[in-house]
DNA sequence: TCCATATATTTCGGCTCCTAAATATATCCT
DNA sequence: AGGATATATTTAGGAGCCGAAATATATGGA
C-alpha cells in the first residue's frame, strides 16, 4: 500500500507505465507532490484558523472585507475566494450568525446584497493573522529567498499549464 | 478587491507588513501561490473524475485497492488517502452503492471489515486513468524535466517545513 | 405599458469533511 | 471466568462544496 498519502516511488510509476504508456513519470511525480503539499498546507492553515473560530474560507472572506470596508456583494466574494455563489450563501450564513459580517439590501438594486465587515470579524482577523504569518515564516524557513522565488515561478508555470486544460 | 483568487501583489504585501511586522513577504507570496495552485490542480482533477462518476477521494481508494486486490480495511484506506475513519465510512458507502467495492466482515477479527475491489470499480479506474495521465502531461508540459525535478524537490522542502509546525 | 430576458441570491439534494460519541468485538490481567 | 481497557467501525451533528432550480428584481424593446 503506497499511493497518494505515501507518494509512489519512481519504480512504481515506471511499472505503471507498462500499462499506461502515456504516463509521464516526472510529470506525475511532480503533480502528485503538488497535490499532496497543497493539501497539507491547506490543512495546516485550517487547523490554525479553527483555533480562532474561523475556517480558511471564512478567513478569506474577512480578508477581502478588511480591504473593502464599504462592503462587497456575495457574488464578488464568491469570485474573490473561488467558490460558487451557492456556497458563499452558506459561508455568509455562518459569518453573519457569529456576528462577523452584516448583510444589507443594496440601495440601488434590490436584488443585490451588500456584505459589510462587523467588529467581531475584524477582531478575529487581528487575532489570527500574527500567528498565521509566524507559521508561514516557519514553514518557508526551509527555503532560501532564491528558492522561494524559484518555487513561486515554477508554480506559476503549473498554473499556466492548468489553464490550458479547459 | 485582489486577495487570494487574484493573488496580492508584492506592493500590497509590503504595505500589510507595516501592520504585521512578522510578515515575511517572499514566504507569504510563495505560500499563497502554493495554496492557489494546489487548489486549482485538485479542482481540475476533480472535474475529470466527475465525468467518469468518481471523485478524487473515491479514485484514490480505487487506486489503493487496485494494488491490493485482497482488500484493505477502512482504517488502512483512511490512513492511505488522508481522511478520518468516519469520512471513509461515507466514501465507502457511496462506492459500495455504485458497485465499485464490496465490504466483508473479516474472518479473524469480527470488528474489522475488509474492503475489496469490484469489477465496476476497476472498470471506472481504467476509464479514467488514460485521460488523467494525458491531462497531467499537458499541465506539466510547461516545465522542462529539470524544472520538474526542481519543483518536486522544493515542494519536498515545504513538506518538511510543514511537519515542523505540529 | 408589458413581456421577455438577464442578473443576484437563495434553496435543494447529494457528497465530503471533521470531532465526539456510540457500538461491537478483542485482549489482557487478576 | 470476568471486568477494564483497547481497537475497528459507524452514527450524529455541523460546516462546506457543487449544479440545478427557484425567487426576486432589473432592463430593454414592442
Amino acid at each position: 500500500m503506497f499511493e497518494l498519502r505515501d507518494l509512489p516511488s519512481r519504480e512504481a510509476l515506471e511499472k505503471l507505465r507498462e500499462r499506461y504508456e502515456n504516463l509521464d513519470v516526472t510529470a506525475v511525480d511532480a503533480f502528485l507532490r503538488l497535490l499532496r503539499t497543497g493539501e497539507d498546507a491547506a490543512a495546516s492553515m485550517e487547523r490554525h484558523m479553527a483555533a480562532h473560530g474561523l475556517s480558511l474560507r471564512r478567513f478569506s472572506v474577512l480578508i477581502l472585507l478588511a480591504r473593502n470596508p464599504d462592503g462587497l456583494s456575495p457574488s464578488q466574494l464568491a469570485a474573490g475566494t473561488g467558490v460558487s455563489c451557492a456556497t458563499m450563501t452558506g459561508v455568509l450564513d455562518t459569518l453573519e450568525r457569529d456576528g462577523c459580517v452584516v448583510r444589507e439590501h443594496a440601495a440601488t438594486d434590490r436584488r443585490a446584497v451588500t456584505v459589510r465587515p462587523a467588529p467581531e470579524g475584524m477582531a478575529r482577523l487581528d487575532a489570527v493573522l500574527p500567528g498565521h504569518y509566524d507559521r508561514v515564516a516557519t514553514v518557508m524557513a526551509a527555503l532560501s529567498p532564491q528558492e522561494r522565488e524559484t518555487l513561486t515561478a515554477l508554480l506559476g508555470k503549473v498554473s499556466q499549464g492548468l489553464s490550458r486544460l479547459s
